[in-house]
Parts: C-alpha cells; structure tokens; sequence
DNA sequence: GCAATGACAATCTTCAAAATTTGTAATTTG
DNA sequence: CAAATTACAAATTTTGAAGATTGTCATTGC
C-alpha cells in the first residue's frame, strides 16, 4: 500500500533538506523525487518555507516528546530538571554534529523567529516551569522569587542549549563542554534548591 | 597641523565603517575621503580586513581599558566582578543599540575567530581571573575549583555578553534584560561565596 | 469531489561580461 | 629617504539577460 501524498512528501523533503542543506532544496525536486508535479505539493504546503518549517517540526516535536517524558516521570523534581537540560543541550549538540544542514535549518528558524520555533520555545519553557513549579511544591526547590528563578535557570543554560551559542563552541571538545555543563546543572540545582534565587 | 596619515587613515575609516556597514566599505572610498590614493593605504595596513580589523580594535581596546580600570580599583573583589560583568554587558549592548555596523563587524570578527577578537578574549579572561583569584585571596570567595568557578561565572553570563547572545534580544526591554542580568550576577557572586561551585 | 496536472506570471537564481576593488611594485615627489 | 603616486594584474562585485523555481488557478481524471 502506497504512502499517502502528505507524509511522503515529508519524509522526501526532510531527506532533501539533511543532504543538500536549505539553499539547494527545491520544492520541484522533492515533487519529482515523491513522483509527482511540484503544483501537488502546493496540495499540502502552502509554501516552500512552509515546507521546510515542517520538516523541522517534526525534529522539534520528536524532541519534545522526550522532554515531556522526562518531565512527566516519577523521579524527583531536581533529577528531572538535570535530565531536562542534558537531554535539550545534547538533542541540539547532536543535531549540529550529526544533520548539519538540518541544524542550519532549524538554527535560522530560530534566528528569524518562525512560528515553529516560537510556539516550541514556548511549550519547552513550559516543562521547565512544570519541573520548577513541581520542585516548589515537593519542597525540593524554595527560591525566593519563581519568576525569577525560571528565568536564572534558562539565561544561565542558554550557551548549552541554544543553537546560535552551540555552534561557537562546535570545535571544543565534547569532554570540556559537559564537565562545564554539569557544573552549571549542579550550581543551579543547588541555588533553586537553597533560596538564592 | 595635519593629522599623521595613519591615524586619519583609521579615522576615516572608522566613520566609513559605521555609516555604510562592511559591505560597503572600500578601501578606495576611504583613500579618497582620507585625501590619497588607495596605494598609499596600503603603506599602513596590510589588507582591507587588516584596516577593518583595526577600527574594531579600537573600540576594543577602548572597552577593555574600562574594564582594567575596575579590575585595578580598590574596591572588594565581589563589587569589581559584579562591575566588570556589567560594564561588559553594557558595552556590547550599547554597540548594538547605538553603532549597529560597528556592532556586526565586532560580531563577524567573533564569529570567524579573527586574532584581534581572540587576544581580546583571552585578556578580558584574564581580568576575570585576576579579579575572582583576588575574591579568593581576601576571603571574599571560596570556590571549591578555582577554574571551574572561572568557567562557571564565563558561561552563565554568555547571553548577556557574547554578541550572537545579543542580536537575539535586540527587541526585550532593556529593563527586563537589565533585571536578569542583575539576578544572574546575584545570584554568581552568592555561588562564589559560598563555596557551590 | 478529491488528487493531481498543465499552463502561466512573478520571483529568484545562475552565468558571463563589464566594472570595480584589492593588492603589488616600480616610479615620482618633496 | 619617507610619503605618495601611477600603473597594472588578480580577485571580487555588479549588471543584465537567460533560465529555473515559486506560487496560482483552471482543468483533467478517477
């Protein structure tokens, strides 16, 4: 049984975009590659941008789903909060070093604030709330401030997590960068768990 | 009395730089505007980049000798740190805010490692060092790690300091950056002196 | 009536020639 | 002799025409 028209053209356009990088997808290549003409595209996508969108939607989403995971678990709020920031800082690390072009896709979405990675943004500092909100309520964490202390704990990962910081630091080696990231993660585990912040 | 050719040369191009931007700066129109043909502007700096280089140069210098300035005070090491983080922070901002040509040349010699930015890395490190080494010395700080509190106070302040962090909070009131900031160094100094990192 | 196509205008990219700019070196000027 | 210029090759940018891609829509086919 045939794949229907919407998810082949997807999965087409995703491996267009991880090969050939953003400036060389066309949208009359992976038409022809999902054998069919690239008006039928325009079925299902109402743009070239909004295809590649999509195909970084699926990356984020898949992401996503790990985190609320983690996020959802049984464990101890501030365990969950280490694994939350581990897992996002790695996901884009491993995208960058793994599907260069499809990170290069992602990190412009991000940097010209496309829908997609807006509406991401917001759902992940969504878990880290929960986590936080979690840890206050168990006793775990007492900051003084929870705004405040939300807005610590992402502006202090940022150079971990987002993809403009991590691609300055593509070159370290990945040693380095997680003994630095798991001081962070225990300094502010610490610090939400002592009322510093 | 006339301006000495290398200075004018520099100046000129200074003005260049932050009127047109990069793109549109030529060494020919800066030659011209400078009274001499291109050639002879050459007898002071090597290449184009080299000239580009230098005018960023300038005002790095210019910030790091702020910066010395509060690492040489008399004051305690705790209030210096918190004045070094925030005249940096400031400094770039302001770039941003007020020379946003300049301000993307500094970011491009960033972004591509160009030596001028790596030495001004490297001493603006050591002033951080010298000033958290001082803390340590007075008592004022007690880390467990000397260079893991270094690499700590470093990252946790990226977003505030580092031009890719920057441009992608050109649009946030500067109040609201103001007032993370000013949590985050809160926040660092308490971690320095209580010995979590 | 849903999926797909063919035909088309508008936009964007490519390519090659022309123009400009970068960079060098021999020569001039004060 | 130090500062600057002229003259030139190499590299880069601009320009404009040809070609390809994007996006729309009326029409076809099942």
């Amino acid at each position: 049984m045939r794949e229907p028209s919407e998810t082949r053209i997807l999965s087409v356009a995703s491996e267009h975009l991880r090969q050939h990088g953003l400036r060389r997808f066309t949208v009359v290549a992976v038409a022809e590659e999902a054998g069919m003409t690239h008006a039928n595209v325009y079925r299902y996508f109402p743009s070239r941008a909004a295809l590649v969108d999509a195909v970084v939607d699926v990356w984020l989403k898949a992401t996503e789903r790990r985190l609320a995971d983690i996020a959802d678990g049984p464990d101890p709020a501030d365990d969950k909060l280490e694994r939350l920031i581990l897992a996002l800082a790695r996901a884009n690390r491993d995208l960058l070093a793994e599907e260069p072009h499809l990170f290069a896709a992602l990190s412009q979405a991000v940097a010209k604030r496309h829908a997609i990675s807006r509406r991401n943004r917001t759902r992940v500092r969504a878990l880290f709330e929960r986590v936080i909100d979690e840890g206050i309520a168990s006793g775990a964490f007492e900051p003084r401030d929870r705004d405040r202390a939300i807005a610590f704990v992402i502006d202090a990962t940022h150079r971990f997590i987002h993809p403009a910081a991590l691609e300055l630091e593509a070159d370290v080696p990945q040693a380095s960068v997680d003994a630095r990231l798991s001081t962070l993660i225990r300094v502010a585990l610490r610090v939400l768990g002592t009322g510093i912040v």
